[in-house]
DNA sequence: GGTTACATGTAACTAGTTACATGATTAG
DNA sequence: CTAATCATGTAACTAGTTACATGTAACC
């Protein structure tokens, strides 16, 4: 679920770590405790299969008030790539001065990644995918909240998808309330009926969800994106 | 969490590791997909650290005297499988002097465990523990289905640490909703505005439930509260 | 005599967490 | 010059999963 989320950010624009836990962790409420002990290693993981990779520093940033310096670099080794943020990081420090702080503040040791080809592919597969194992609502709350990048068929079908799962779980709950006789308590009754109050308003919602895709699908007759 | 569920079945009345994943996943939906591979290692857990004993079925019949309250679980349990499980238990009874292998080693058959003092005490403070690192829904839900095993002020207490999270929740989704540098498309508007409406019912029925409780409270105001 | 359900367990993996270690940049 | 924040990473742990391995008992 995690790499699912990387790669839905970094499709977006290219970040480095620390930003990207930012906004995992602010921007829906998913993955809100998120930390860097799981993301660091999910990004390195990424970038060995070659999912992601990272960018030299260049002014592709968002006003980037720092001229850009390209200094050649011969090989990518990581020792090499580590002195050359250390160059740099060693240069801002020189001419950073109240000048630079604009939008991006330093260049200094960041690793900015991007997505690859390979990346953009992993991820459409792992939006579409009907094998999640996982699946929980959280799943499907990332999921939807990247369904832009789905067509309309590939968004009704994870909306099916959803409703089944619900409404399975609602049958699983009902069956856990009626059978034990008298067996549950208060607070055990409290618990499951609330439950499927639950459980039928998230299916009102996907209904609703639905309906409103199917209009829209209807009012859009060539699947292209949407903006 | 897991053994908090298992603690709070065997304080009902002992079972083996077999029926406690049945009760586990049909009894309330958490749970619902726990394999042995969990629950087992977990009962070793909790045996090794005092918190459950194996009881044996032993030969004159201290544990088959009651085998007709043994029966009443939850799932599909009819009268035929009622009288298959008396059968059993009574069988077990015999054969065990039989067969001199179920007393050494390599034992096939089942083993049931009922909890000691130290688990009765483990559970209350597992139950009470204000130090869930996991504060998912789950969680709560778990606690609640066993509030019957607190005092009225542990229950009071249980229910507004849940409202404080959820307001928490609610406050952290709004925020995220108000994100002022890109708007948000409207899938990830659905998905935020679902999450804070799942929210807000949540906590209108913690808020009932609270009410429920304070008005049983003040029935039994003679009763004692610990604080 | 084969299938199904009961029953216990281990190994390898998944997907994260907290705590620790390190260092650069910036604000006061 | 010092504290806070930015930034990357590793180690050990948590809490579960699936797949495998083994065996017993009942039913037809």
């Amino acid at each position: 679920m995690l790499e699912l989320a990387i790669l839905g950010l970094l499709k977006e624009r290219p970040m480095h770590g620390y930003d990207l836990r930012k906004r995992l962790r602010s921007g829906f409420g998913l993955l809100a405790s998120l930390s860097f002990g799981s993301l660091y290693p999910a990004l390195a993981r990424l970038e060995r299969g070659g999912a992601v990779r990272e960018i030299e520093p260049r002014a592709h940033n968002s006003a980037a008030s720092q001229p850009a310096e390209v200094i050649p670099l011969s090989g990518s080794l990581s020792g090499e790539r580590a002195a050359f943020r250390a160059r740099l990081a060693a240069r801002a420090a020189t001419t950073a001065r109240t000048t630079a702080r604009s939008a991006a503040g330093s260049t200094r040791g960041r690793k900015v990644y991007e997505l690859t080809e390979l990346g953009d592919k992993m991820f459409a597969s792992l939006l579409t995918d009907d094998a999640d194992r996982q699946g929980d609502d959280k799943s499907f709350a990332l999921r939807w909240s990247f369904a832009r990048h789905l067509t309309s068929g590939g968004r009704l079908r994870l909306l099916e998808r959803q409703r089944r799962r619900i409404e399975d779980r609602i049958a699983s709950a009902e069956r856990g309330l009626q059978v034990p006789h008298g067996a549950l308590d208060r607070y055990e009754r409290q618990i499951a009926e609330h439950t499927i109050d639950s459980l039928n308003q998230d299916l009102s919602w996907i209904e609703s969800l639905n309906a409103i895709e199917q209009a829209s699908s209807v009012a859009v007759s060539t699947e292209t994106d949407v903006s």
